[in-house]
DNA sequence: TAAGCATATGAACAATTGTTCATATGTTTA
DNA sequence: TAAACATATGAACAATTGTTCATATGCTTA
């Protein structure tokens, strides 16, 4: 008995008849999920993948290390276009900067990328 | 010679005086570059990674079969918006529905989502 | 069949996003 | 130092997105 003179074996809300799953699902859930932060960042990141003008980039840096202005002519973009999704695509670590005189080449930061890709495309393969 | 009397082996444009590495790279990509549509797709796929309510469920639904009200509690959310975003999921074939009785229980579609995300995180976390 | 529960969905709203345009910054060379 | 080139960036705009609210659909059971 609690303090109100009620039964406590049960003390999640009820739902769909499911309290015993619930609560271990709660208790589980609470072990394996990361923090705010971390959820937070995971989207972040994903979101970045998730426009094909920036997946456009990835594809030609997966072939060369590339200077904004050749992004552009290869894209069929404008330098000010390709420049503003480099800068989100720089900001998430998938690629990184080198300047060289007046070019700035961009290439991969790491292989994450690659494999990041690559499974999204075994997906949509299925 | 050309047509027009005048020497062809430069027919790019010039940009960053990178004529040659600029049309080997045209032909890479070329040759690399999904389709249109495949491109597309796959932003479309990543674009539903890329929000950490829809991140969340998957957390969940790693850990077990759940049904929406149970997700709903679990997540603090309201069983509209995790409705909401339980179609999205299923759009892209991350989830599987399997309805039994009143309850509409949810899981995840295949391994390709543990893999994604899993590389995801060790991204963030580099 | 009516009532009740679980889930799905359409409309509306605020918030976010990608592009364009104009212009600023940084680098080289005349 | 001025001009030219390559890149970056701020503001503005249309388009997209996630949530809420109200309500519809689907299933079970009294």
């Amino acid at each position: 008995m609690n303090k109100d003179g009620k039964k406590m074996e049960r003390t999640g809300v009820d739902c769909c008849e499911q309290v015993f799953v619930h609560e271990e699902l709660v208790e589980k859930v609470n072990k394996e999920m990361p923090e705010e932060e971390e959820l937070y960042d995971l989207a972040e990141l994903f979101k970045v993948f998730g426009d094909s003008t920036r997946i456009r980039i990835l594809f030609v840096l997966f072939e060369a290390e590339v200077c904004v202005c050749d992004l552009a002519e290869v894209l069929h973009m404008t330098q000010s276009a390709v420049s503003h999704q480099l800068k989100i695509l720089k900001q998430a670590k998938l690629v990184r900067a080198r300047r060289e005189g007046k070019s700035v080449f961009y290439a991969l930061a790491d292989d994450h990328v690659r494999t990041i890709i690559a499974q999204g495309r075994e997906h949509i393969e299925e």
